[in-house]
DNA sequence: GCCGTTTTCGGCCCGACTGTTTTCAGTCG
């Protein structure tokens, strides 16, 4: 039923109206309009659908009066008269066949008419057999190549990965960077898209280079050791296959015109077409060689000029989402980003300690894992192991189990032999049970300093009794931390379904912290939802849930969330020296600066 | 179809690439 349908669903229900329309040939800018309603809705964290019930549609940037209506007898009737209307001459199998690189609806819609590709479930199959047979090179408008192309893209359709995680693109664009530093002094090199904007997902890796010497970094680039392929290496630009089987273009530009270069290809879209409206106001138009004024072209060493050319400050790339990122530049009143040198500590890791969990165990000793956080330069680490089985044990064996763990955290902090500017905070992860009960009994709560609650069960309940759940999972005062708020991991499971706006209102009224948790997968708050937290003043608290001694370094994929949700330093818990989290925590023992005098 | 510290009407981003064409339409980022 269309009352389930999710976000993605009804963005490309949209795109498919954009689609058909433009077969149709109906005017561009309501061919946009329902592409960007599409995508906005598609970027949206809050259910499309609750938004409807609550009447609040055209609140999302990008669907106004007509788009509402529309929807709203989507989710009333369960499909839109006017859609249908629409698609009713079209024959089905064109929209599958837009997911193949090189085929746009008119395309599309040709193929499936000459080659009478109906049906949506077998087109791409349809069209390859045809494809195959040489049948398309005979048609009208197309000829050797296209059918070569289509076959190209079918093929790549087929073997299609998902989008890669940031820290994978990461650390794969960093490695390339690196080989392509060496030797060569001075050299800017940039990733370019998503991945410098710090996307939670990329598709493909792209990088700039600065140079006046394109062949040479070009020469090099194609003799990058882990290459499978050159795909090809022109003169400005190249791109290869990586032996994982992503593909990645490197371009290059002269120094003195590569910040608009940098600038184009950083994006987003929607970052873009809003700069270049702001442009056209100034009688200026924008492109990757620079700005033209009155037909003459400026160029632009780095960004910032370029910006300041269009009258605002410089945009940190992570906002660059068109999210009122350009009024706030325009009026110099862009946000200070949390920086990673802004984090002292980090409150959710999982050791070895043997605390006999249902869920997974850390792979390190508590003694390796605070020696890495010091060497991070923290200045206190949360231990936050799953609580020990509920089923599996009595209430006195949980007792006794996170006595010892106390115990075991008592002795190393006051320990001689410990460094004394470095304290353990004794916490734990606590399943919220589908009643909202938290999975350890009441005395067990006097063992710890803190702690995480966290959902990791029973995911489906609807939008108020998840919410109630949660709600009710937070209360104790020792909960401080709201643990992976939404649940999502990414390309494997959608978020659970909660009213966003009582869970800011409780946390900000019961002073209780949203995590942002920096895990590849998890990523989670999102982005999106960290804007919405920081614009309600809700606390955030950024952990690695780390549970190798190697993943503490992870936290920078947490920061970089939060700078994408807008956060400064006062918006997160961690950035605050242990002697303020002790004060919020109640903790007793001596504060650090005594402790430091023994030093 | 959307949107508004230039507008409730009249605008709405830009350029490259490609293949099939004799001047351009479609697609992409």
């Amino acid at each position: 039923m269309s009352h389930e349908m999710s976000n993605k669903e009804i963005a490309d229900l949209l795109r498919r109206v954009a689609a058909a329309l433009e077969v149709k040939g109906k005017n561009s800018f309501k061919i946009a309009a329902y592409e960007k309603a599409a995508s906005t809705i598609e970027q949206t964290d809050v259910e499309i659908k609750s938004l409807w019930q609550e009447n609040r549609l055209q609140e999302i940037s990008g669907i106004g009066i007509n788009i509402a209506k529309h929807l709203n007898e989507l989710f009333e009737k369960g499909e839109v008269n006017y859609f249908e209307k629409i698609f009713q001459d079209l024959p089905q199998g064109m929209f599958e066949l837009l997911n193949i690189s090189g085929i746009g609806p008119k395309t599309a819609y040709k193929l499936c008419l000459k080659l009478k590709i109906e049906n949506p479930k077998n087109a791409i199959d349809q069209l390859e057999e045809a494809a195959k047979k040489g049948k398309i090179k005979k048609i009208e408008g197309f000829g050797e190549q296209s059918e070569k192309d289509i076959l190209e893209g079918i093929k790549q359709y087929k073997n299609r990965d998902e989008r890669m995680l940031l820290p994978f693109a990461w650390e794969l664009s960093q490695k390339i960077i690196n080989y392509l530093e060496k030797d060569e002094k001075n050299l800017r090199i940039d990733p370019l898209g998503s991945l410098r904007r710090m996307s939670s997902t990329i598709g493909d890796i792209d990088l700039a280079v600065a140079t006046d010497k394109p062949q040479e970094i070009i020469k090099k680039f194609i003799k990058f050791p882990e290459i499978k392929e050159i795909i090809v290496a022109g003169k400005n630009t190249a791109r290869i296959i990586h032996q994982n089987g992503r593909q990645i273009d490197l371009k290059t530009m002269k120094p003195e015109a590569y910040g608009a270069l940098l600038q184009h290809f950083t994006g987003s879209k929607q970052h873009n077409i809003h700069l270049r409206e702001v442009a056209i106001k100034k009688g200026l138009s924008l492109s990757e060689y620079g700005i033209k004024r009155q037909g003459k072209l400026e160029n632009f060493h780095f960004e910032k000029e370029f910006y300041k050319a269009l009258g605002m400050e410089w945009i940190p790339p992570e906002l660059r989402e068109d999210k009122g990122e350009i009024e706030a530049a325009q009026k110099n009143k862009l946000p200070k980003l949390i920086e990673l040198k802004d984090i002292r500590g980090d409150l959710h890791i999982h050791s070895d300690f043997p605390i006999e969990s249902s869920h997974d165990l850390g792979a390190d000793s508590i003694e390796i894992l605070a020696k890495k956080a010091q060497d991070l330069g923290y200045e206190y680490l949360g231990l936050s192991e799953h609580n020990p089985s509920f089923s599996q044990h009595s209430s006195q064996q949980i007792l006794d189990i996170l006595k010892r763990k106390r115990e075991k955290i008592d002795k190393l902090n006051y320990s001689r032999t410990r460094k004394l500017s470095f304290s353990i905070i004794n916490s734990l992860e606590i399943d919220i049970k589908p009643d909202g009960n938290l999975a350890i009994p009441e005395k067990g709560f006097d063992f710890l300093d803190l702690a995480i609650a966290s959902i990791h069960s029973s995911f489906k309940m609807n939008q108020k009794e998840m919410t109630k759940r949660v709600l009710h999972g937070l209360v104790h005062p020792k909960v401080k931390i709201f643990g992976h708020p939404t649940g999502r991991k990414l390309g494997e499971r959608e978020p659970y379904n909660l009213n966003w706006e009582q869970i800011f209102s409780f946390c900000l009224k019961n002073n209780k912290w949203l995590e942002i948790n920096a895990f590849p997968n998890r990523l989670d708050l999102p982005d999106s939802l960290v804007y919405k937290a920081v614009k309600a003043g809700v606390k955030m608290i950024i952990d690695t849930d780390s549970h190798t001694v190697d993943q503490l370094n992870l936290m920078i994929y947490g920061i970089s969330v939060a700078r994408r949700g807008w956060a400064t330093k006062n918006d997160i818990i961690n950035t605050m020296s242990y002697n303020q989290i002790a004060k919020l925590l109640n903790l007793k023992g001596l504060p650090l600066s005594k402790m430091k005098g023994g030093e």
